[in-house]
DNA sequence: TACATTCACTTGTTTTTTGCAAGTGATTTT
DNA sequence: AAAATCACTTGCAAAAAACAAGTGAATGTA
C-alpha cells in the first residue's frame, strides 16, 4: 500500500490522483452496469486493458475504499468486486460525463434511452439506481 | 494534428480518451475559475504543471473544440484561452466531481462556500456560472 | 484419479508517456 | 541597446503503459 502522492488540497487534483488516468474510470463504469464483475469480466470489455494494469488499478480503487473484494458464491478460484457506498457516489459523476458526451459526440442507442429518463427525472433516477445496489 | 485513437463507442471511454490524464481537467478547473488564462497562468497553478505537458495537452484540447486561442488585447507576446461552449459545458462534470469530494474528503473552505450555493440550486447556479462566461 | 482448462493474477520486456532542465526566437520592458 | 518576459521546443532520464508469456491454485472433464 503505497501513500498516494498529493499534489494539491484542490478537489478536482485530489480525484484526479485517484482517477486520472484511461483505465479507472472504465472499472467504474462496468461495475455500475454489472452490479458485481470477476476479473474476467473486466478484462472482456470492449475496449480491452491489459491485464496488469487491470491488477494494478484495482488494487488502487480498493485501497482508495471505491471498490471492495468479495468471495464469489459458488468457486473459489472466482473474485468478485463490487462498489463501496463511495464508489456507488460517483454515479452522477459518470452521468454527467454521458450527458456531455451525448451532446457533443454520439451516443450508442441503449445508453441514449436510459438517458432520456435521467433527463425527465435525474434526483430520482440516481436514487433508484442506488437502491438496486442495496439487495 | 494526430488522429484520436477512439477505444470503444462508450461515452465514458470517448470522453477518457480526450480528459483521462492527470492535467487535462486541472487545465479546465483554470479556466472555469479563471476565464482566460495565458501560458504562464497555467503554469502558476498549485500543481506545477511542465512546460511541454501543458503544451501538449492545450494541442488536444483546442483540437477537441474544448478551448480556443485568442489575441491578447494589449500584449502580442502574450496568448490567451478561454473555453469554448463546449468546455463551458463541462462545469457540471466538475460540480459533481467537487461534491463527490466534499463528501469523502476535506473540502478548502472557500470552495466550500461555493459548493453550499449549489447545493442550493444546482441548475441555478449553473445557469448563472454559464451566463457569466457570455460578457 | 489424472489431465486439461480456467481462474486471478505476476513477471519480463518493449514502447509510450511523463517529468525535468535547458534552450529558442519573438516581443516587451528598462 | 540590453535585459527580461513571453510562449513555447528540444533532449534526455525516469516512470508508466502495453504486450507476451508464465505461475500456481481451483475446477471441470475423461
Amino acid at each position: 500500500m503505497k501513500a498516494i502522492k498529493k499534489r494539491s488540497d484542490c478537489p478536482i487534483s485530489g480525484t484526479l490522483d485517484v482517477f486520472g488516468d484511461k483505465w479507472s474510470f472504465l472499472i467504474i463504469r462496468d461495475l455500475l452496469s454489472k452490479k458485481e464483475c470477476t476479473y474476467g469480466d473486466f478484462l472482456k470489455s470492449a475496449e480491452g486493458i491489459a491485464t496488469n494494469i487491470l491488477a494494478s488499478r484495482l488494487v488502487t480503487l480498493e485501497e482508495n475504499k471505491v471498490i471492495e473484494k468479495l468471495e464469489h458464491p459458488t468457486s473459489k478460484a472466482k473474485v468478485l468486486y463490487r462498489l463501496t457506498k463511495k464508489g456507488i457516489d460517483l454515479l452522477p459523476i459518470l452521468i454527467e460525463i454521458h450527458l456531455w458526451f451525448d451532446k457533443y459526440g454520439t451516443t450508442p442507442e441503449d445508453i441514449r434511452e436510459m438517458l432520456e429518463l435521467v433527463k425527465k427525472d435525474k434526483v430520482g433516477f440516481i436514487e433508484n439506481f442506488a437502491k438496486s445496489f442495496e439487495s
